[in-house]
DNA sequence: CAATATTGTTAGCCAAGGCTAAACTGTTTG
DNA sequence: CAAACAGTTTAGCCTTGGCTAACAATATTG
C-alpha cells in the first residue's frame, strides 16, 4: 500500500535532506531491526557462556548474572529458554555447557563481535567506548558490512 | 562482586583470544544496550513522524503502520504512549504533530541516523544494505564514535 | 446524500525480559 | 556433622511491543 495524501507536494515545505525511501524498503529496515532484537539477547548469553567456558572452564548462573548486571532469577529463567532452544545443557545446581548448536552460535557471535570491536578501535575509538558500542552494534551489522569492516581493520594494521 | 571458581587458571584451556573484561566494565556494556533498547522504538517513531511532516506535510497513523510494517492497532497504542511522554500532540482522526520536545528528539535522531548512513556508504556499503544496518546501529553508537564517523565521511568526500 | 471504503480506536490476547521474595540445594567451615 | 553461606530455582508481579477482531469515525464516490 502507498501513503495517503496524494497531493502532498502542494503542502510540503522545502525539500529537507534525503527523500523518504519507498514504503517497502522502509518497512524492510524496521522489520530487520525487530528481527535482530528477537535473537540478540540469546546470542549474547550464548556468547558469554562460551567465553566463560573458554576462559574459566565453567559457566555458572551467578557469574552470568554478575557480568550482565541482572538478577539471578532473570538468568535462571533465561537458561530454561536456552535449554528449550537446545543451545545449552544444564543439570540443576551445576555449570552450563553448550550443545553443538550452541557452540556454533557462540563462535559466530564471538567472531562477529570481535570484527566490530577491532574495527571501531581501528577507526580510532577509545577501547572502553568501542566495547560498549560493539556490544549493541554487533547485532545490526550485515554480513556485507562485516566483510568491509574486516578488510578495513586489516589494512589499517598492515 | 567477582567471579566464582578462583583457581580457574588451573582448569582453563589455552588462552583463547582476548581475556574477559573486568566484571564492572562488562556489566556496563550490557546495561548500556538495555538502556538503548528502552528508547530506541520511541526515537524511531518520533523520527519517522518528523520525516513524514517534513516530506508530506502530515503524519497519519496509517502511514506509520505501512512504513513500519506493523498493525494500525500497534501504532494507535504507541501514539498514546508518545502523547503521555508529551512528544506528540494528536486529535482523534487528525494528523499527528510534534511538541517542542518531540521536534528536538526528531532532529537529534535524524542527524545521528544520517551520520551513520553516510558513514556506511562512505565505507563502501551498498545503499540498501547501509539503510538497513543504519536503522539498527544508530541507537548503539556513542557520541564519540559518531564524531569519528562524521569526520571519516567528510574526509572521504573531499 | 447514502453507501462504501478508508482510517482510527478499543478490547483482549500473548511472549519476552525485567524485578523481588521465598524456598531449596550444595558447599564450606567451626 | 551441624550451621551458615553461597548459589539456584520458583512463584508471582510488571512493562513493552506485538497481534486480531470488532467497532467507530471520517472521506470518497455512485
Ligand atoms: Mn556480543
Ligand atoms: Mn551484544
Ligand atoms: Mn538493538
Ligand atoms: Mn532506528
Amino acid at each position: 500500500m502507498t501513503d495517503s495524501n496524494p497531493n502532498a507536494s502542494l503542502t510540503a515545505p522545502s525539500i529537507p535532506g534525503d527523500a523518504l525511501p519507498p514504503v517497502e524498503q522502509h518497512a524492510q529496515q524496521y522489520a530487520t531491526v525487530r528481527n535482530a532484537h528477537e535473537t540478540e539477547l540469546i546470542e549474547d548469553y550464548v556468547e558469554l557462556i562460551g567465553d566463560l567456558l573458554a576462559h574459566r572452564g565453567e559457566a555458572r548462573a551467578a557469574d552470568i548474572a554478575n557480568r550482565m548486571a541482572v538478577s539471578q532469577a532473570t538468568v535462571s529463567k533465561m537458561i530454561r529458554r536456552l535449554n528449550e532452544l537446545e543451545l545449552v545443557t544444564s543439570k540443576p545446581y551445576r555449570s552450563l555447557f553448550l550443545t553443538e548448536a550452541g557452540q556454533k552460535m557462540a563462535e559466530t557471535s564471538r567472531a562477529r563481535h570481535d570484527i566490530v570491536l577491532h574495527f571501531l578501535r581501528a577507526l580510532g575509538v577509545r577501547d572502553a567506548t568501542a566495547r560498549i558500542d560493539a556490544e549493541g552494534m554487533e547485532h545490526h551489522v550485515s554480513d556485507e558490512t562485516l566483510a568491509i569492516m574486516q578488510r578495513f581493520t586489516e589494512q589499517r594494521q598492515n
